[in-house]
DNA sequence: CAAATATAATTGATATATCAATTATATATA
DNA sequence: TATATATAATTGATATATCAATTATATTTG
């Protein structure tokens, strides 16, 4: 069986460009605000934009189990970015709500977010972008299949 | 500030795509060996080619840290997967073999993960390889840039 | 409508990761 | 050669992730 290592595949190679890029954007972050990781910084976003995004729905935009994201939002509340109220329409879910403190970071973080996105992808087209992310579609698809 | 939402992003297609690819590779993993990771196998991997790598060279393969590595390592040898033994060469590090239950690991392994990257790469060609590789380097070295 | 099933969130147990400090040894340099 | 510096690995403290079981509520269906 003649089988390359694993750090000569092209999964390497994709694993190492995201981990390089959340050390980047972090740091980058961290530089600016202080406790406050990517992840934290991904369910504000997302929780600003759609507010009625249930625990289960953002932990999948952000790759976490549900679980982790209880616990998550635990902290983010624990830090005052976030207030958990009962919603009265279904009693299982919660109405999560963005404090004025985590308002306060989605004024800081957007651009700091920006800055990471187009310095990353510095000289890199949009064709290239278009196909790169045609192909990781590729390898998502081939995936799920059985 | 007009940012689109993280999900909507290149980062989140990259990470989306190998985190599929690890689950779908963990679990062909899974049904042919049992109480093995990917990255015990990836361990393994990289031993029987480079039996002179240290744990620090070896973590840095994996994406972990030292830290991680020695626990790692020390799980492998209590499944007896691994030996370790000074290395009187330099006595900072240690001489790690793989023992006979690891070998027969790796009799069993690879024709798994053969069969996992072909399938996960299916359609797609080797210039769409190539292309993939050249732009994840591209954002990489970004990302390395202060 | 009652029972069965599904869903959202939580919890406890466990595993894994990360950070800073420490130990032991090796290498460089004054 | 003695001291300073560098390196490999470990450890303890802490943080984060994962799995299975549980709770509470909604929805489906016989």
């Amino acid at each position: 069986m003649n089988l390359s290592l694993p750090s000569e595949t092209i999964f390497h190679a994709i694993e190492s460009t995201i981990k390089d890029y959340r050390k980047f954007a972090q740091k980058n972050i961290s530089e600016k605000i202080k406790d406050m990781t990517i992840d934290q910084g991904m369910v504000l976003l997302f929780l600003n934009e759609h507010p009625e995004l249930t625990q289960k729905e953002i932990a999948e935009l952000v790759f976490k189990d549900n679980a982790s994201m209880t616990r998550m939002i635990n902290t983010m509340v624990q830090k005052k970015h976030l207030k958990r109220s009962i919603n009265s329409k279904d009693r299982r879910r919660y109405i999560i709500e963005i404090t004025d403190k985590g308002k306060d970071v989605l004024k800081t973080l957007p651009p700091i977010i920006h800055q990471n996105r187009n310095s990353s992808l510095k000289g890199i087209t949009k064709n290239e972008l278009n196909q790169l992310e045609i192909i990781l579609n590729k390898i998502r698809t081939n995936c799920a299949k059985t």
